[in-house]
DNA sequence: GCCAACGTTGGC
DNA sequence: GCCAACGTTGGC
């Protein structure tokens, strides 16, 4: 079964945000390469939560996709920040997911902790570092549940 | 189709 | 807040 990393801000959607609302759509994203893994992805696909521009930035918890893609209306919302005003619903560039809060991380990774270890030294978090929804290899999903305690 | 300008991401 | 990396846009 493939699996996934998705970085979120978590001063704007956290771990605990997604606990809380157990089931929530993973909206905003605007880039092709990220809307095509979202587009890839099938329910009870594993995705590992990140935060991305936090103290410290690092791997926060696990969740499941819980619907496959659909068009991202935020697009089309012009009082929406991901608002898009080259999309419309009959374009519909844009996808999103839902996910379904599976865990949150016993030992939170941080990024240095990540970094150091040579087993994930070939992770696209690292060669890729802009890119917000990336596939993660099994062997690198394995040692990230066992670390995290998740 | 090239590429310079511009905008965004994300670590620090 | 700075800035490097890099994706996107638009003129030609």
């Amino acid at each position: 079964m493939p699996a996934w990393l998705m970085k979120t801000e978590p001063d704007v959607f956290s771990i605990r945000d997604l606990h809380r609302m157990r089931v929530s759509p993973w909206d905003g994203v605007r880039n092709y390469q990220a809307r095509n893994f979202m587009r890839a992805m099938a329910v009870g696909d594993t995705v590992v939560i990140y935060h991305s521009n936090a103290e410290p930035s690092g791997i926060a918890g696990l969740a499941e996709v819980a619907r496959t893609a659909y068009p991202d209306h935020t697009a089309w919302d012009p009082a929406s920040p991901y608002h898009d005003p080259k999309d419309g619903p009959a374009i519909a560039r844009w996808s999103m997911v839902d996910v379904r809060f599976v865990a949150e991380a016993k030992r939170f990774l941080p990024l240095d902790q990540l970094r150091a270890e040579p087993q994930l030294a070939d992770m696209l978090l690292f060669s890729r570092s802009r890119l917000s929804v990336q596939p993660v290899e099994d062997r690198h999903l394995a040692w990230i549940r066992s670390a995290a305690g998740m």
